[in-house]
DNA sequence: CGACTCTCTGGAATGCCGTTCCAGAATCAG
DNA sequence: CTGATTCTGGAACGGCATTCCAGAGAGTCG
């Protein structure tokens, strides 16, 4: 205690929403959509709750920008003079990604459309439906095909992703919803047991990509004819 | 109350998983997926929280019965000796209208993949894409495709049901979120500033069907060529 | 250099939630 | 009648998001 002696201006580093929304993505990967709590926020920041609150409006907006973070990082920069549908396919996957490695993603993009990261995405699609020669009043519904299925398979990888970091957990699970359709009831359920040893061998990630193409396969159809 | 006059038996009528299953589903659509406790829904069946544990073993169950019993209501029962596509569409349609009339499903079943729920709808989609005519291999794909798909209209709909019941308030969310649009940068949302006209008189049903469209019209693109 | 103000902090308090506990009422088996 | 069992519901318990507020730090002005 020198002089003055505050040998770090007023705190290591001052609290702002920069750094409140970064600790919070890495609270959201490390442990989950449940495990952001304000107190383990604060906790891991180094503060109290109140503190968190004069930079951030609550949890909703908390969630909302550490999405818009990782969508936007994602969302920008990709392939270059590739095909239309080489772009859709290229941004999709790099999506896919993404929520495969921060889960709580799919459940945040899935429970707020309209929001900046998913108009983000909207917009991308949008571009190349129309780069893909879709006539005008086709293209809202391309467009909003595409985004509603990526949705779709972002909120279900969200919900699937309890407990399985490892490849091992991953192919016990599928082994078990495997096994477990195998033995529905037969009258019930013939086409679901019929496709159950499929789902053993089968990439979420390829999957992800064949409802792409077979997506992009009906729009070409559609303003071919 | 002849001999021993017990004019109700134990109560009015016993508690029972059905019906609180029954109020859960009252609440649920009066209120939504944030109004519906345990609180509540004791208050509404006259008793305690307690009480509503012995025939249930929590919230996630609750939400999960409550979604069961709407959704097969909702797939039993559709079109009889129509084509697979028109019965692909008549069983999304009814899901759509399910979703339109209880959205707190919408975010339900896009949450519980694998679930009962989820995998009757799956179960119905394969059956009809086998009657389509798509090689084994892909039917996996091309009916994981269209459950998607619809997931991720059923996710967006539950979120977007926030305080519109009427026609005008429905009006009023679509012409807000238009002008939002139209006032985009138009260096950053050239496409999405492009298709806002056509936001406002839109129809989330027809749009919906459009995209189911567009789906059948990959698959039937697909196992042609 | 003081005093006043404004930004920013963080610990304490509030109110609601899901869930558990438990004393006891109602019913049933012998 | 008696003991066991099923079922009830009010009272906790711990955890959560959020709000409150006393006051610390840092600029500003006379």
């Amino acid at each position: 205690m020198a002089t003055k002696a505050r040998r770090t201006e007023r705190r290591e580093e001052p609290l702002s929403r920069e750094r409140i929304v970064e600790a919070a993505i890495g609270i959201l990967d490390a442990v989950g959509e449940g495990g952001l709590t304000f107190r383990v926020l604060a906790e891991r920041l180094a503060t109290g709750p109140g503190a968190i609150y004069w930079h951030v409006s609550g949890k909703e907006e908390l969630l909302g920008a550490a999405t818009e973070v990782v969508v936007t990082g994602t969302v920008l920069g990709g392939a270059g003079g590739a095909s239309p549908q080489e772009v859709i396919r290229d941004l999709a996957l790099r999506l896919f990604d993404a929520i495969d490695a921060h889960p709580w993603i799919g459940g945040q993009l899935a429970r707020s459309p309209g929001q900046s990261p998913t108009l983000q995405v909207f917009e991308r699609l949008g571009r190349q439906v129309q780069a893909l020669g879709v006539p005008r009043p086709a293209r809202f519904t391309a467009a909003s095909t595409l985004l509603s299925y990526i949705l779709g398979v972002a909120g279900q990888n969200a919900a699937n992703a309890h407990g399985q970091e490892s490849e091992q957990d991953r192919t016990e699970f599928l082994d078990g919803v495997s096994a477990a359709w195998a033995n529905l009831d037969p009258d019930a359920y013939p086409f679901t047991r019929d496709v159950a040893e499929q789902l053993r061998e089968h990439d979420d990630r390829a999957e992800f990509l064949a409802g792409i193409d077979l997506v992009l396969a009906g729009i070409a159809a559609s303003h071919a004819g």
